[in-house]
DNA sequence: CGTACACTGAGAACGAGTCTCAGTATCGTC
DNA sequence: GACGATACTGAGACTCGTTCTCAGTGTACG
């Protein structure tokens, strides 16, 4: 159980990591928050910089992502609760402000027999970049995820 | 599209495969499928499962699952659009089949700009066995995604 | 039969993330 | 200020899931 701890202090490491996700707009993968706060805290090790991140997500202070299978962990710093969409071609995502109703959540923990603390969505497809750029054949397109129903 | 092969063959490792992820209720990883594919091929090896869920995936015969960060991929044979409820502590994942609205999707569509051509939605929580075992204090409860707001 | 080529298994290689360990920084107490 | 306890750090080894490479095999077709 890692977040029991009552002595937990705020090194430069984590401010710094802390620092570099709160003034990210994009959602850094752990390796891309590592190469931002190298150039704040050169000496800093990859380790650390995943720790920082393991704290502030267990802290809620930041928020863990997957966007997509084999991808790496994306991290956001935005902990209101919000969805993303993702572009299935440049895999940019942006942040989606359109909660769920609240009556589909309850009827679903009510089939389910779950008590449903949360939800994650992801929303697949292409963004306004690539499909300007690319009318309408993606390199690689919905596949990935369900096939489109009639 | 990126299959556009004529030429694939239906070898028993890949009829096999296919097999095994028809006859799994749970969400099985590649792992899991590998050791059940086993028992009917002996022989197969690991890349040979992995190159036909790929395959199977592509050809929209199966979907790929992403049950929560830092997890192997998991695999399903039921197509339909659905969504999963994911147990926060044995990791079990149940079959949803409550389509968020249409109009949602619509809107989300119009405000961010993507063409949205599906999405993935993953419910967290206890699943009632664990909320049976463990009253209402789970090891390791939402923090892991967002915060619960009022 | 011979050729072309999809497919296979083994194992190496890869990337993401975690663990271990020895050294360092910081806190509370004397 | 010295001291001990303990949280934290960086380096690098390690694990795990997955993909790649490569030589060999199976099969369709002329």
């Amino acid at each position: 159980m890692p977040d029991q701890r009552q002595d937990l202090r705020l090194t430069p490491q984590r401010a710094a990591v802390l620092e570099v996700l709160r003034a990210a707009h994009d959602h850094p993968t752990a390796a891309e928050v590592y190469e931002r706060v190298r150039e704040v805290v050169p000496g800093i090790g990859s380790a650390t910089v995943y720790r920082s991140l393991a704290l502030l997500v267990s802290t809620g202070h930041a928020l863990e992502l997957n966007l997509g299978p084999g991808s790496a962990a994306r991290y956001d710093a935005n902990t209101n609760r919000h969805d993303h969409a993702v572009c299935d071609r440049c895999g940019r995502a942006v942040d989606i402000d359109h909660p769920i109703p609240e009556g589909l959540v309850a009827e679903i923990a009510r089939d389910s027999g779950y008590a449903i603390t949360g939800y994650d969505l992801r929303f697949r497809g292409l963004c306004p970049d690539c499909l300007g750029a690319d009318g309408v054949s993606p390199q690689s397109p919905g596949v990935r995820g369900e096939p489109e129903g009639p």
